[in-house]
DNA sequence: CGCCATTTTGAGTTGTGTCAACCACCGTGG
DNA sequence: CCACGGTGGTTGACACAACTCAAAATGGCG
């Protein structure tokens, strides 16, 4: 496991969400919120990939997610943030405090239906992960993980780039493994002809049907 | 991993559940669902213990949760259940369909808070597992493992007898683990005086701060 | 062009899985 | 009451996949 020098600076810029603030658009880097913070906003992502993130005490990380346009960042928190939010890349977020989110709710029922769908998605992708992390191999995580992004940037199919906006670190500590072993199994993966690497920021899938088969189950699909 | 034999029958009371039901009392090894049935109940756990698990076409299985009294199981699916869904023991839950819970939260908006809450709270639940499923050794997640049973229990504390009522393969495979591996670090915690293991279905806390050291961050509570 | 950060590759170690034997518990039936 | 068989749990020996440490290579950027 690759664990962040504490020396590291956190992040520079970061980010106060003022209640209703709308269509921020937010750098690189950019952090949302901080673990322990105030819960009082929700973030819906329009454009960007920003990272959740849970550091421990020792310094090694948890990636808890990654959240790609239209993904809602700040449920599943009690009052406060439950870990570290940032941007990966350039991106726009739309930010509406929880407490009008929630006023809103109390009028209007389909939107409350709307939330609570909101966060069925949330818990099937944390099912998801887990499942992911439970599947012994490392080889099968990489091929999951690398399905997964695909189905996120439209649908997975042969031939398509998907972008790669996270660092090996991010991948590592997101699937439990270390950076040297991702690395390992992405080189495999060229070798065999299954996915392409044309540079650090994005893959190819050559051959999606080889590349579920080594992640030895069905495709795990939103 | 644990591989339960394909060729045992799966459960023999299966209960099917009638809409608005209540207070049903089902046996240990009852079927709440199946992974693919119609997702139209919710189910709150009045006594007793469920076992969430998903079972892959090679055979293996992830035990996705275990659901005490209070909980409710349910959510996090779309129109059908995404696993399968039976009592460890002697049980009680009260059942409400999909759509009578939807209508009442219609008109009672702080019904609805109370969902999006609950969701919330299985959104933490769902992040409490993947982190435990990152932390690298065998002994963290055993030992944390252990911490969150007790917590579930009542609060962990000392010489305080906590039940166990899911078997070795259940743990590892919700662990991510092997039953060898789960037995023999649960034979380290004892040799070292950190719990005590009077029986196959109880556990002891002796030294819970020694304990809390073996899973090497804080615990994890709710 | 040269520097720095990131990624890849290599060599050696170790923890956990695998396979197999053994043990403890419990209900059954003689 | 005890012998028996079955289930679930523990223990041991060994192999291998992933980790660790280290060095080389790549790519981005001033």
């Amino acid at each position: 496991m690759y664990v962040f020098p504490h020396t590291a600076p956190a992040s520079q810029n970061a980010v106060r969400a003022g209640a209703g603030e709308a269509g921020r658009v937010v750098g690189a880097t950019t952090v949302l919120f901080h673990e322990g913070d105030k819960a009082d906003a929700l973030y819906e992502v329009v454009s960007g990939v920003f990272r959740a993130t849970k550091v421990f005490s020792d310094g090694r990380r948890q990636v808890v997610a990654f959240a790609y346009p239209g993904d809602i960042i700040g449920f599943g928190h009690g009052e406060n943030y439950r870990f570290d939010c940032d941007a990966l890349t350039p991106a726009r977020v739309q930010v509406t405090a929880r407490g009008d989110v929630l006023a809103a709710a109390r009028n209007r029922p389909e939107l409350g239906e709307k939330l609570l769908a909101m966060a069925a998605g949330e818990i099937a992708t944390m099912h998801d992960l887990s499942v992911l992390l439970c599947r012994k191999s490392a080889m099968e995580r990489v091929a999951g993980f690398l399905i997964s992004l695909a189905a996120r940037s439209g649908s997975p199919a042969n031939d398509q780039r998907v972008n790669l906006p996270m660092c090996r670190a991010d991948i590592a500590d997101h699937l439990g493994l270390t950076i040297e072993t991702v690395s390992r199994n992405l080189t495999k993966l060229k070798l065999r002809g299954i996915v392409e690497l044309p540079d650090r920021g994005s893959f190819v899938i050559r051959d999606l049907v080889r590349l579920q088969d080594q992640a030895e189950c069905e495709a795990v699909v939103h």
